[in-house]
DNA sequence: AGATAAGCGAGACGGTACGTCGTGTCTTGCC
DNA sequence: GGCAAGACACGACGTACCGTCTCGCTTATCT
């Protein structure tokens, strides 16, 4: 990496420390993949685990909303690849996906914050929907469609709605289901009940 | 009233004032309908709005959390008269009172608070859940299978997919659909696209 | 003990305790014998002491310093026997006293709470000086004063100001003096040096 | 002063403030001065008049004490220029400082702090001796050795026991005496009465 | 090479809330 | 009506973090 970029104004003086900007966002995950909830969340706690200045956080974030906003949004959506056979195929695939994260703690805990702080902490929820969520929505829209077209669903499903049922039954497991992790059979079932009142 | 009851034991002293109690609950639940989270939820504050010393609290209930589960409890789940004249006509009525209750700024923040809190604080959930959504969840198991029963719906359903294919999709909704109030056609809307699924 | 003062016109309902009463007393002064100062000295723990409720205490005295103040005033001063045979014999009797009672742990915190609270509860102190110093104070001038007419003490000897001389000089040894025990010897050793000013 | 000591190890971080050490330090004899004893002294109080945050506070003296015994440790005693012209006027001197000084408030709570605390805080007593009172003590003791040469004592004379005398009668006076402020004879009386016992 | 300037770890700062304890008052049921 | 037990509102305790502010360095670029 080249120390020095041709194009933009440089500032006088040091420059900030990448890599202890790394370490901050890694300290924040780290203690959020703990069940840490923003609340409890303290800079204190990250600049140590971080191995950092309090200042050095201030200095780069506001306040803690904008750190976590920022730490969210490395969260990137790996999507899986689809097969393309079927319609079915590919829901399941999608929804398998997300089963298979939420096995992973961290994911898990940050889906319960990016949801349960959707209130107070709306620029959280939005920028994580936005770079982490939306993906996924639209790979799922472009797969109904494509089902519409091919005659594997009915013409006149409400796009939306069908959206809203896979999804919504999907959340509803994940948090309502029985404890512990979910069947990896989940994905198959959900599908095919979906699947009952959106076939031709 | 006999000054003398025969079985229980009752303790020396004066006797805690069941006002107080009712003071904290309440001070406790308007809190968190402003939309203070659990953790921002401070003893001190509760204490000064419910007009009470610390101590009264702390005499009752060990933690926050205790509290916190105690309070939700109350939050009973007053269910819909149920017309009975139609499957879709009772799911319709246990969708919209869900729907009409997500309007009001306390139930919605006492689902936030349930939601997000699922792990860290796992009775609150629990606790909740058995006293405000099971009675739902029990209601609508009725209804699916009288509809069954009755022939409005498949022999073969599976009624918990069903259940949560309806939940799922409304819960949906209440997170991520479009921001404000939820539309009042929704219920329909959603019922209408689940039973097509679930009709023989 | 009679529970039936004959002459006094008695108050209706059940007599308060004269036990308890003195038990309190008697818990109060046991705690200022250990060292505990007026305002670290609690109710609650007078109370439990004597085995008592605190409301027990709060029904005969209004605050902890009238309470002190009776407490107090039970410790009468033993007033030696004065032999008479001569003014040294008998300033050293008096001094004497002194010295043994200082040597008792509850005397000498009684001695200290009088002194520091001098300022803040003038109660407490009017009170114990009337009770327990003036008689003493009597005593000495006495003496003095024979010792003047006798012609063991210079005529025109400022009475007062004699008092002082002696009285200060043991209070002196008693707070800076080395530390423990005063020595038997201090008695004798003051006086001797206080008559150098004083004897014709 | 070199900005830079060799030796001492210069501790990271923002240095501690002197300012508020001081402001500290003041709030607590103001307080003091006030006549709230040390049981009353709330660090609270403390912390608030001074401006200061309680961990500002706790950083320093980790108790009540500690803040108290260096509070008082910073009471200096002013000690009278002292003529020489004779020992009965240097006496005087030195007796009329400490009335002078009893006439403040600050002064005499401090003193009944110091004699008061003498049981239960031994260090508040044994410190402030060692700074405000053995520089008089020593004071007053070279003036009497030095009347002893002069010839203005007797040569016989118990220097301890003079001390006592002069240092005691005027505290008896202090504590015992008249209510009020001290006359501004009062010096010269004790002096000639202490005298009288004491030339040759 | 030296000056200038910002970033850095450390940690003190004025605050707020914590959960505990003791205050003086009150409210029970028993005596 | 006295009594013990103990709940009550209140306020100080000593602790933990907050977000801000100095410190003495270090690490860059710009003379």
């Amino acid at each position: 990496m080249s120390t020095q970029e041709s194009g933009a104004a440089r500032p006088a003086g040091r420059p900030r420390s990448e890599k202890a900007e790394k370490a901050i966002i890694e300290a924040t995950l780290d203690l959020i993949g703990e069940g840490v909830g923003v609340a409890e969340l303290s800079i204190e706690a990250i600049a140590s685990r971080a191995g950092v200045g309090k200042t050095t956080i201030y200095r780069r974030w506001s306040n803690k909303e904008d750190l976590v906003v920022d730490a969210l949004a490395t969260m990137k959506a790996p999507l899986p690849p689809l097969s393309g056979t079927s319609v079915r195929d590919d829901l399941i695939s999608l929804l398998e996906a997300m089963r298979s994260e939420s096995g992973q703690a961290r994911s898990r805990c940050v889906m319960n914050i990016v949801m349960s702080e959707a209130d107070r902490h709306r620029r959280i929820t939005e920028r994580f929907m936005e770079r982490a969520v939306e993906p996924r929505r639209r790979a799922m829209r472009e797969v109904i469609e494509r089902g519409i077209v091919t005659g594997e669903l009915r013409p006149d499903l409400d796009v939306d709605m069908g959206m809203a049922i896979i999804s919504g039954t999907m959340l509803w497991h994940t948090k309502w289901g029985p404890a512990g992790d979910l069947s990896p059979e989940l994905p198959e079932q959900i599908i095919d009940a979906a699947l009952a009142g959106m076939a031709p």
